[in-house]
Formats: C-alpha cells, structure tokens, sequence
DNA sequence: TCTATAGTTCGAGCAACATCGAAGCATCAA
DNA sequence: TTGATGCTTCGATGTTGCTCGAACTATAGA
C-alpha cells in the first residue's frame, strides 16, 4: 500500500493541532499548558491532542520534572509544516486578515531555524546583489568563493557547517512575502549570530523576532542590506 | 494571521480525497467517475469531494462534452503531496503492507514528471557514479560538466531546459526505497525519453511504470545502471 | 505534611460531515 | 426523439471526534 497520508494530514488538519505545530515552528520546546494557551483550548483538550501528535510522530516530547516539553520531530515535519503554510498563503479564499501582531511577524520571524519576513528576504536579496550567493534556477543556491571568503571573516566556521549534511545554502519560500529567502545551515547560522550579538532576541510568545534600533543598522551593515 | 493550515490539511486528510490526490500524482488527468472508483465512493460523494477540492484550489478542471477533467493545480501541490507522502511513509505504526499490485509500484512508478522506485534510485545511484552529477550536502545536486556533455550526446535540449525556471537536477526522497532519486527537469527527460522511445509506458490504472525487456536494457545500458 | 501547579482520564454533549438513495440536468449517439 | 452516460443537487442518516466539567495522579516547594 501506499503511505496513508490522509492520516497525517487529518492530524494536521485540526485548528487546535494545527495552531500548536505553527507554535513549535519557532523551533523552541513548549510545555502542554503552553500549547494548550496557544491553541486556545483547556488542559484536557490538549493532552487529547497532544498524544494525538505523538501518536502520529509529529512531535517528540522530554519530561522535566512535572513539565512536558514538546517540540517537533525533525526538520522533515517542519518543512513540511512550511510547506503548507506556502500552500495555504497562495490560496486566495480564506483572506488573510492583517493585524497588529502580524505586522511584527511579517517585519521578521524565525522559520524553524532561519530568518523569514521582510527583513528575511531583503538580506537574501542584499547577498545575491553582493556576489555572495548565487540563484541558479529559481530554486538552486550556490555559495560563491567572495561569500565563502565574507563569511569567513564574519566569522562563520565551514569547518563545522561541512561536518553536517544539511546544505549549506537553501531557498525557502516566503508565504508573507511570495519571496525567497535564505534557508540552509548559513541562514541558520546569520541568525544565531544576529541573536548572539543581541541585535535582536525573539518574542516570548510568538515567532516574531525583534531587532533593536542599533541592532538594526549593524545587521543591515553587515549584510549591505 | 498567519495562513490557514488547518484547511489545507483537512482537505487533505478525507480517506477519499486523499486517494484522488494520490492518483492524480500519475500527473494525467483524470474524470470524476474515474475517481470515484479510485477513492472507492459513489458519484454523488466524489462529486462533492471534487467540489471541495476545487475551491480549496488543489485541483482545477477542464470541461469537455459531458466529461469533466481534473488534474493537481500545479507543481506546488504535488510538491507537497508528495512531502506528506515521504512524511508518512516514515511513520512506523500504520504499518506498510506489502501487495501484488504494489510490486510493481516499488519497481518504477511516476513521481509527478520524474521516475521514482527501486528503477528510480537505481539511475540517481548510476549518474553519480558515473560523474554525470554531484551530491552537495544531502540535498543539493549540480550537474558536472561531463553530464552536460553526455546528456547533449543522448538529444537533451539544454537550451529548453534553461529557459524554465526550475532547476535542472533536484534531489527528491523516494518513500519506498528512502533514498534519494533524481526530479528537476532533467529527471522528467529522461522519463519522457524512455516513454518516447516505448522502452516503458504508464499503466493506466495506476502510477507504475512498466519497462519492457528490452527497453529496460537499453534504458540500463544509456545510463550505465 | 500540606498546598499549588502540571498534566491526565473519564464521560457526556454536541456539531460537523462523509455517505448514499432518489431524482434531476446535460451531453452524446443513434 | 429516445436511450445511455456523466455528473449534480437534495435530503436523510449515522458516525466521528472535538470539546469541556469533574475528578484524578504526579511533581515541586515550603
């Protein structure tokens, strides 16, 4: 037979599941209770849920004390979950309404691992514009010899970043911005050091990222955003 | 907001849909009764899952006398049809049972444009032996000089394939075999090379491949398999 | 030991929706 | 015009499963 895969979309295909696997994109673990807030549903409803989505494998769950930390399995479910966030914002029925908290997620937000947003696609615009990546097709990415060297003194490490096999460079479809943007162990990379140099730290409740004012311009400078 | 997950997810996650969605992955086109009897339900139902399915712009349809055509909107949804596919298969509890009609799926089938299958991993595993293509990473794939070369000598249009704005090799993960197999449009050459030249043709009642003796020799032959 | 918090299990209520029979419309081929 | 085929609309039925209140277990802290 082949794969079943209406039962891992109707696991997905709940609001309740559904709001709780876009909470876990920001790739930080969550507690049920959490959860159970981000969905908008009690306790009970969210334990229910929540073994739903272990029982399917979506999540992996660590128990530290009488807290449950939640996370999603692996990278293929979140770029999975992308997939249909892509998916979904290309559909013209169910308008997206524009509010408030959105501003700041489509300004800039964390896309499992990597930077999304406005901000997300101008930095990728700024490295092709400067040599240091290069579009090959509309979905091919190669690191140039002038972005090796950049980022280099940026301080990026290849040594460690060649260990893994995840692609160096990758594009990633923007569904705020119909655009792409930088994904890849290096998109991952630009935005761990972004908030190491606390230029910018993430919303506590949502995927939103922050950048201060002066932590904006050093970004921008370094990038040539 | 943020897109609407839960729809797309739920149009998916019907038993019935979810066949149709499988069965249009042979990327043909295919009839509302046809489709009833592939998900298995009467007219009526197929009718308003079909409904569904359309206004949730997954599908779209060409009328023709009393017939009417359906077919996958676009490349993006059987993207991630095929995603959920590869998501699913490596689910452990909805165990995979093994059939007759399914052999041959395993062998050769179609994966959207591309070959995918045991035939399918089998030509990725040859073209990278043989030089003809380069695994960056996990995901990446360049084409090496020398493929061009020998894929020009074999009648690929590389002046054609450029013009499009999708890569020339493309790494897709086959469910069946979990590994790698070649799609981009190189891959769908040399699936419509093999069809054009009666080395193999489709079934029509599913999304196998079935490669004649001869054709696969020939086939194993030009790609060194 | 007592209390507060995190998470669970059970059961009942309720709404959503997949399903099909019956009947209807549209098209094609005589 | 008649009959056959492809597809749709309508209404009734039944099941699934999301939901929460109530009561429970488990852990942490004092």
């Amino acid at each position: 037979m082949e794969p079943n895969i209406a039962y891992i979309a109707n696991l997905i295909g709940d609001t309740a599941r559904s709001r709780m696997l876009t909470a876990l994109m920001a790739d930080k673990a969550l507690t049920a209770t959490e959860l159970s807030v981000e969905a908008d549903i009690t306790p009970q409803t969210a334990s229910s849920h929540l073994n739903k989505l272990l029982d399917g494998e979506l999540l992996i769950v660590r128990k530290q004390g009488r807290h449950k930390y939640f996370q999603l399995k692996n990278r293929q479910v979140a770029e999975l979950i992308e997939h249909m966030l892509n998916v979904s914002a290309s559909i013209s029925s169910p308008k997206i309404v524009t509010g408030p908290s959105n501003e700041r997620l489509r300004k800039a937000r964390i896309c499992y691992d990597h930077l999304a947003g406005e901000l997300g696609v101008k930095l990728f615009d700024a490295l092709v514009r400067e040599g240091w990546i290069l579009e090959r097709g509309s979905e091919e990415l190669v690191l140039t010899a002038q972005g090796h060297r950049s980022l280099s003194q940026l301080g990026i490490d290849f040594e460690v970043l060649n260990k893994s096999r995840r692609p160096l460079c990758k594009a990633c479809l923007d569904w705020s911005e119909r655009r792409t943007h930088l994904a890849g162990s290096i998109g991952k990379w630009i935005l761990n050091d972004a908030l190491k140099r606390q230029w910018a730290h993430q919303d506590l409740d949502s995927r939103a990222i922050q950048f201060t004012a002066s932590g904006l311009n050093a970004f921008n400078k370094q990038y040539r955003i």
